[in-house]
DNA sequence: CGGAGGTTTGAGAGGCGTCAACCTCCGTGG
DNA sequence: CCACGGAGGTTGACGCCTCTCAAACCTCCG
């Protein structure tokens, strides 16, 4: 549990002294916030909430005046077709904030829910409008967490747009491994991840049936196996390929899977 | 040319007064930034360039230091795949920050490339640091502007995930439209589109083959055509329907198109 | 023990891709 | 003035990937 010496103390460590913010853009430029401005937004949280499963936490179109922190567990945000079908836009894992886009535009226009039981960090519009107009690089670390969230969005488009089923699947498992990797929670290609095979297909763009297959044929190939909410990458080199991944859209500054 | 008195002179106005921004946030709240505030961006504009059509402006990866506004044309960003396959990630007109993400980012994870002729407007990223210093206000409406190509993002992901040819197709053309009626470039369901029909594929996540196909049904279903570059809806209300449209995610303050 | 939700597998249908041919348009150059 | 070439548009034939519908099975839990 703690054979990783470097990656792991320096997270527990950093989440030790932000028990809500710690994992904020860990992996990817934390460490250029200075320890005062790592304080202010500590400080900004005002409450700590537990959600269960499975649970609504913002509706589309619904004025907003807070945002949401992740500290434990996975989120996501949706939209609904017509039939009412979904389609994931995003899944968030800890450390990410949310929905700080509400800040800016006062109002959402997707969903947003829990996949498993989550604990999040409140932040108050009101507070952050304090942190733009006493620090500007604090501002503009948020701004930059808002983009992340951006580049992740034109991937998924990419993936939806060019990749075939499988390539599908594996750029989202490649995109959670780094992901997780990155703030502590996942080692030696393995993470817990709260869905279903139905979830699965709403991110991808697939029926859950074809998942199914699909997930078969991955783990034939001897890339990955998904069973009972746990990954295990078999073959992440093979997996890459698979998924035409490259992290460089995640920004990291401390990537292991940077596979150009 | 100027049947319209309401919407076009705002827009003229609006150009005369701020040559190089005045479409910014046109549509969106533009009204609510301060003469002040549109001053000063409009000064801290540097320079402004021509390029000619299908040409170049940012490579992924490539370090930048200042960002364009689009005054005149259209640019597309967009994201090749191993075998050299486009997916565009986003269209852009005028009065549109295309690669204001770049600010807090220092790159880019995607190209950008000019589909007409086109003329930019240059933000040198030292300036913006200032506007960031001295202007929160006007710092959080250039942060909403780099939001809304996240919405777009996200209705893309949608698009793509749940629509099929159709109305991926009518999706696109419902999103331009209203977009280029926001900033006075569109009327009467007709609006100029420099795009090919393998662009459009590229656009879509269909190949060039598919997409003309499809666009003969949409004309056969009497809801739009296109030639030569030029967009005519002749049923947008039918258009709507085919694509699950519906504008909230663009966060106009002046939609004509609320069909929710 | 029974029911609900998730997983797995099969059979058949359809949407979209691939390959190929031919067309028009238009700019270039002989 | 006409020949030529290239890019984009149009249409057809065929095949595959994914969807749909259906049923069986499994596990968890009340």
């Amino acid at each position: 549990m703690r054979d990783d010496p470097t990656q792991s103390d320096q997270t527990d460590g950093e989440v030790a002294r932000y028990p809500q913010t710690g994992r904020f853009l860990m992996g990817r430029g934390r460490t250029r916030m200075t320890p005062e401005e790592r304080r202010v937004l500590e400080d900004t949280a005002m409450a700590v909430k537990d959600y269960p499963a499975r649970h609504h936490l913002v509706r589309r179109g619904e004025p907003v005046d807070s945002s949401m922190m992740l500290i434990e567990g996975y989120v996501t945000r949706y939209m609904d077709d017509r039939e009412g079908y979904r389609q994931l836009v995003s899944v968030h894992v800890p450390g990410d904030f949310v929905d700080l886009h509400g800040f800016p535009t006062g109002r959402l226009d997707h969903d947003i829910g829990t996949l498993g039981p989550v604990k999040v960090a409140l932040f108050d519009h009101q507070a952050l409008v304090g942190i733009t107009e006493r620090h500007p690089t604090l501002t503009r670390f948020l701004w930059f967490a808002t983009l992340i969230d951006a580049a992740m969005h034109r991937e998924w488009i990419f993936r939806l747009g060019r990749l075939g089923a499988e390539g599908r699947l594996a750029h989202l498992f490649c995109e959670l491994y780094a992901r997780l990797e990155m703030v502590g929670l996942a080692q030696d290609g393995q993470f817990d991840l709260p869905l279903t095979q139905p979830d699965l297909a709403e991110a991808c763009g697939l029926t859950g049936v074809h998942v199914n297959r699909t997930l078969r044929t991955l783990r034939e190939r001897g890339l990955l196996t998904f069973k009972n909410g746990r990954v295990e990458i078999l073959d992440h080199r093979g997996l890459c390929t698979t998924a035409e991944f490259n992290s460089d859209y995640l920004y990291s500054d401390c990537g292991v899977w940077k596979t150009s």
